[in-house]
Parts: structure tokens; sequence; C-alpha cells
DNA sequence: TACGGTACTATAAAAAAGGTAAGTAATGGG
DNA sequence: CCCATTACTTACCTTTTTTATAGTACCGTA
């Protein structure tokens, strides 16, 4: 996830299709490996760095920064600093972070539906 | 989108998360520079090989052809081949293809919020 | 016999995403 | 002065995804 090449082909199509169809805009900023899991916890509220990191298995600081970020600058969540030391920073989802609710919930019933299909 | 290698950590990540996250792994299904497009367009019905490469613009064939083989191994749509010539491949969604629809048009929905939060 | 249309496949290369490991700053406590 | 704590950053490397380009089989038509 460093930043993307704006002369290559991808963005290009990334753009034009995004343009066209707002559910692929949609999966470009919360696409991406942890973004849903991300915003998955924190629609149960707010959460700091360090909790974030201890409730999703596996991701490292590096991940997990580099997703909050991308999410916090397409206005998804904020990100709030203390003044303090140790540091403490708390990140919450906005209003329209929130919207992505239900269909994160419907997506999760849909993943099971299919995960149960393929057992039978 | 070649074959994807067992012993990478990312490979052991995506399948450890979704397997806790059912809304990462349907993500990993549906998720794709292509799959959404691919899925809304069948959202109206069945489509030929050729009609969907008009339909998505700029996508290859290649990739075309990938993410149809990938929704397939998924279950999530079929493929009809009509012994003819020149050839007709038919693809239409499964039933938990059509499931997809009501996620589909909420991110639609949501992208369209989302844009217009920008602009203003 | 060359040509066109359809739905692909093969190969290589570029770009993007993700992972590893180490380092930083500030400060209160020992 | 050294250590621990928290939330990062940096540099580098591997894996995965996407793009580019060319080629295949089939057969009816010209």
């Amino acid at each position: 996830m460093g930043r993307i090449k704006e002369t290559s082909t991808n963005f290009e199509n990334k753009k034009i299709l995004a343009d066209e169809c707002s559910e692929v805009y949609a999966a470009n900023i919360i696409g991406g490996q942890w973004s849903l899991v991300i915003c998955s916890w924190l629609t149960n509220g707010k959460m700091r760095f360090g909790e974030l990191k201890k409730a999703i298995p596996n991701i490292t600081e590096r991940m997990l920064t580099m997703q909050l970020r991308k999410l916090e600058e397409y206005n998804i969540l904020t990100r709030t600093v203390y003044a303090e030391v140790p540091p403490k920073v708390v990140y919450e989802l906005t209003e329209i972070g929130y919207e992505l609710k239900p269909i994160i919930r419907q997506m999760e019933k849909w993943g099971e539906r299919h995960k149960n299909l393929k057992i039978e």
C-alpha cells in the first residue's frame, strides 16, 4: 500500500470504473485486507490503536496504521490524539462510517450462508 | 491472480481472518478489481462473455476470464457452453449469487452518499 | 484458401499490496 | 541514567494482482 501511481493503467481503470459504478467506488474505499475488520470493530464504538491491534489477529502495526490513515483520509473515521505520555490515540467512525454498519452486517450474513453451502 | 502461495503469511492471514469474520470471507470472494461490476451486470440476467466485455469499460479478456472463473469456482455464477461455432458461453448468477444483489445496491447507495459528501 | 467472429490461453512484465524488522519520541518510575 | 509504554515511521523485501501482447480452435462464408 504505497502511494498509487497516477500514470498507470490500473489507476485509470479504477477511476473510470468508480466513476460509473458507485459500488466499485465503495469497494475501493473499504476494500483491502484489513479495512472491513477495522470498521466492523469500530461499529461497536471508539477504540484505541492498541485495542484494535489486540482485537485483530496478526495485523502488524504498519498495516494497521496504513489502513487507519486511508480510512481517515476517506472520512470513514476520525483520529483523536491525546497529548499524553505514553501517547493515546482514539479512533471513531464518522457518520458516513457508521452507515457502513448494515452493509457489513449483510456481508457477514451472506458470508455465513455461503460458508454453509460448501459444507452441505 | 495466479495460483496463491499457500505458505505465505499473506495467505495465512487471509484464512484466519476469513475464518473469524464472515464479512472478510465475503470480501475475499467478491473483492477484486472487476468482480463487483460483473456481478452487478449479472443481477439483471444472464449475459454472454462478449456482452460482459462490451459492458465493462477497459477490461481485458484475460481479466474477465479470470474473474469469471473465480466466481464460478465460488459458486457465484454458472457457465453454460453452447456447442456452436463461433462459440457461445453464457454466464448467470446462482441463487447465492443473486443474494448479493441487495448488498451491491446498498454499496451503490452508500457510494453515492459518500461521493456527494466530498463535493459539499 | 484467406478471413472473420467468439471465447478463450500463454507468457512476461509492471504495479500494487502486504510483511519483516528495526528505530523514534516523550516521560514517569525505579 | 535506564527501562517500559504507546503509537507510530522507515527501509527493504516478497507475494499477489493487473496489464500487455500475442496466439489458439472452430467453421461458415467469400
